[in-house]
DNA sequence: TGAATCATGTAAACAGTTACATGATTGG
DNA sequence: CCAATCATGTAACTGTTTACATGATTCA
């Protein structure tokens, strides 16, 4: 059992999904589930990435797989991560300096083009981006009502998401103001 | 003189090149020193993909390419923007949904996993996006003081810049705070 | 009976980046 | 003379998505 040792460093969607594994073993489809409820708000690959990296992580020795055959329900595979696993994980948490912000806004760039159409298209293009906030903010709300307070690191993620959302509604409501008006 | 008339919808580094041609004719080099001028903030291609995209907008009609013989210089290729490709432009801003904000955040991801290391090593890291957020804040100032106050859409732009940072730097002066506490 | 859930995977396409490759001219 | 600027492109790669493909079981 030959194991592929490179020290290749882990991409996102690795980490990501090593991540849900370092919570406990899982199938495929319950890494699938579990990102999406949790992790899923800041990272959340497509399921056909994460049924094509949990081979490659067992490859690299990062994550074992075991059959586990059912009898009411179709066989699976449970992923569990192994000590390489954590400690690759860890390195790229420590390591892997976090890319600056993504400077990467399709309705920013629409806003530089402005004059080829009229304010209340991008009002409107606005207005969404702000409903969309107001659900996020939202959210982030009920998740506040529910979590532990003691878990210093989800707090934190849900603090972005409301100052994030803030931030979003603020700029929108200004905007449209000054467009509807123009 | 074939024209592929396709009705494929831009891509956001299509529509990002379109528009500064519709602000003049120029060469690809051009469009790169004016794109990391103005809209690189918000959608910065790399150079090898304008001179890609570039021809591919003249065989489909959304501009043309004339070459131009130079003595002192290399010779060049200036492309100009077509009325269909002015219209293509258009029609994405006002058609294209713009896409839900990125959800995309490595540095949200490492924190998910936070207990994998030590609060320092995270505090560091929320502290360098702070670092690289009070610059965009200042940035922006600066570009307030020379910008032209009737320009509504770039005064916009600059208005998301600054709550983004704010919001940014909010997050992380209290994010930095209650790590280095603990 | 038909939709939802459980379960896994492949193939093709897409969007974009980095690195490679070349070469003249200008200004300090 | 050396660095910066002007000027264009290709090749290989990376990471990710969408669509294709299959099939059992449970619940309303």
């Amino acid at each position: 059992m030959t194991v592929r040792t490179s020290k290749r460093t882990l991409t996102t969607t690795d980490a990501a999904i090593l991540g849900v594994l370092s919570w406990g073993p899982m199938s495929g489809y319950d890494v699938k589930k579990t990102v999406d409820s949790t992790v899923g708000y800041v990272w959340g690959p497509a399921r056909s990435a994460i049924y094509a990296v949990l081979p490659r992580l067992v490859d690299e020795g990062l994550a074992t797989a075991r059959e586990v055959a059912q009898s009411q329900r179709p066989d699976k595979i449970v992923y569990r991560i192994t000590t390489a696993g954590r400690a690759a994980l860890k390195a790229w948490i420590e390591e892997t300096p976090a890319p600056p912000d993504p400077n990467r806004n399709p309705l920013l760039l629409k806003l530089f083009f402005g004059d080829l159409t009229s304010p209340e298209v991008l009002a409107d293009q606005i207005q969404a981006r702000r409903l969309e906030a107001e659900l996020l903010r939202e959210e982030m709300d009920r998740f506040e009502a529910e979590a532990d307070p003691d878990d210093v690191y989800t707090a934190l993620t849900r603090a972005w998401g409301r100052e994030y959302a803030h931030a979003v509604i603020r700029w929108a409501r200004a905007a449209e103001a000054r467009l509807r008006a123009s």
